[in-house]
DNA sequence: CGGAAGATCCTCT
DNA sequence: GAGGATCTTCCGG
């Protein structure tokens, strides 16, 4: 006899359903998305740490509407934006309504630890993914794979039911950074800072 | 066409 | 907690 959870037996999104989830105001995404599975090329673990960005955010790279770099931010809903920060590193993001975007900022490491600690080049289970640069290089993301959808290979995204959050300002901007746009798991240990 | 800033990370003190 | 690495992007002149 097969027992199927209904809770949690779900499956990645795709097509309409990924549409929906993403075609929505940024906050309500970002705060969704903590516990969602993501995985590219079937590593990755439950995301625990996300930022909104807007359109009119001054500190988002849509604020001066679409430029060469920012262009997969006005694409479809559901699509990543991938983007090179400090000449060295990259960051993901998750975009909601057109010029509207999460940046995914740390990652629980769950599936496929080894290859993440080979990627990284460190034992530390809480240094893998905890934050945008860290989690993007464990995942080999690199703007190889911009602007594609999280319905496609090499992505998946399997929605949660939202475990506890915390709230904070956005970390590293100087613009709008007042801000109460970061959300995180209560108590994860593989945040990128504390909530304060 | 130059230059400054940048949604970061690591190492050292 | 400070400083350096490293380089693309975009804005101003």
């Amino acid at each position: 006899m097969i027992d199927i959870d209904s809770e949690t037996a779900t499956a990645p999104l795709a097509g309409e359903s990924l549409t929906r989830f993403f075609e929505r105001d940024a906050i309500a995404v970002a705060r969704d998305l903590l516990g969602c599975l993501f995985l590219a090329d079937g590593i990755g673990g439950r995301i625990a740490e996300t930022e909104a960005y807007f359109p009119d955010d001054e500190a988002s790279h849509a604020f001066r509407g679409p430029t060469r770099r920012n262009g997969a931010m006005f694409g479809q809903p559901g699509n990543v934006y991938i983007y090179r920060i400090y000449g060295m590193h990259w960051c993901l993001n998750f975009v909601c309504t057109p010029g509207s975007a999460v940046l995914i900022r740390a990652i629980e490491p769950e599936i496929g630890t080894a290859a993440m600690t080979e990627r990284r080049g460190t034992d530390s289970l809480t240094q893998l993914c905890s934050g945008p640069g860290k989690l993007c290089q464990a995942l080999d993301i690199g703007i190889a794979l911009n602007d594609r959808l999280l319905d496609r290979e090499p992505f998946s995204l399997t929605p949660a039911t939202p475990p506890e959050l915390v709230t904070g300002k956005r970390i590293g901007i100087t613009k709008n950074a007042e801000a109460p746009w970061r959300f995180g798991i209560l108590g994860s240990r593989y945040l990128s800072k504390p909530f304060r």
